[in-house]
DNA sequence: GTATTTGTTGTTGC
DNA sequence: TGCAACAACAAATA
């Protein structure tokens, strides 16, 4: 499940449960995987009697900060959650760590294991962390860097290109479909062939989209949505892409899907065409954005 | 039993 | 070298 949004979401789940509160013990679960390459005394040893800081998402990965230096960082990978339970919960069979504080268990959960935990002891951020790509919403990621990666990449397909985390960081297969959608882009196009108005629309798209997903997945200040899904308007392809029979919210035509870029994509064909539309004189009124807020 | 899954990484081959 | 395609990772679900 989780992308940008999504990742978003769960921070602020653990964080407002336990922001400022002592964690008093750590329980681990397979450490083959989900724990592989920490070192698991050292961070038992460090999170144990330590108090939540400050915690922060970037792209899919969350940085978890304690009092003494310690650094906790989680990503959900495919089918990675975290939750928030009372303090005597017990763990079950996919809970992979487990922060008890005095009132609350914070759980990561994740069955198919993809997902990771990294751990490190420092006043220097790590570089698990450093390493992330300036967000979508930040002033680096500008038309200008989206094209050149595009000419980086010409000939892979641009559904493939958007899921590259190196240039647009937290965006997955919902998030990729959504924004070709919006901008009007068959996603077997190749990189390389995207009219100069069309890359815009790329670039507009993804800002538009990861700023609607964080604003509607995970809420705004305090607020947050009671599930993840609870605010998504029904005129997103997000909830069309996977019904059977399911339509285009702006033509009310069929929806297609194929395996593009090795990942299932949904698509208008009425609205996404193969080839790049021929420039027009009147080029076609903006689709209505209401900038209210 | 088969095919599917909203992620990432390593390998292979061009 | 750089890029593109693909398998692998693991388990639940339909």
């Amino acid at each position: 499940m989780p992308e940008l949004a999504e990742v978003e979401f769960f921070r602020k789940r653990w964080a407002q449960a336990a922001t400022g509160q002592r964690v008093v013990r750590v329980l681990t679960h397979d450490t083959k995987k989900i724990l592989r390459g920490v070192d698991l005394p050292a961070l038992r040893g460090a999170i144990t009697g330590a108090t939540l800081k400050v915690s922060a998402a970037r792209a899919k990965q969350m940085a978890f900060r304690f009092s003494g230096g310690a650094w906790l960082g989680i990503h959900l990978g495919m089918s990675g959650e975290l939750f928030v339970k009372p303090a005597n919960y017990t763990p079950e069979k996919h809970d992979h760590l487990v922060l008890l504080t005095a009132r609350h268990a914070l759980v990561f959960k994740d069955p198919r294991m993809f997902g990771g935990v990294e751990f490190h002891l420092g006043s220097e951020p790590p570089r698990w962390w450093t390493k992330i790509a300036p967000a979508i919403s930040s002033e680096a990621f500008t038309i200008e860097a989206v094209a050149a990666f595009l000419r980086r990449r010409a000939r892979a397909p641009i559904k493939a290109v958007l899921l590259m985390q190196e240039r647009f960081p937290g965006v997955g297969n919902w998030m990729a479909d959504e924004i070709l959608w919006r901008a009007a882009i068959h996603p077997t196009r190749q990189a390389g062939s995207l009219r100069p108005a069309e890359v815009r629309a790329l670039w507009r798209e993804c800002r538009s989209v990861a700023r609607r997903a964080l604003a509607t997945i995970a809420g705004r200040g305090d607020y947050l949505p009671p599930d993840l899904n609870a605010h998504i308007p029904r005129s997103w392809l997000f909830w069309h892409r996977w019904e059977d029979g399911g339509r285009c919210p702006k033509t009310k035509k069929p929806l297609a899907r194929a395996t593009i870029g090795g990942r299932t994509t949904c698509w208008s064909p009425a609205r996404q065409k193969r080839v790049a539309r021929a420039a027009s004189p009147h080029p076609k009124k903006q689709a209505s954005r209401p900038r209210s807020r």
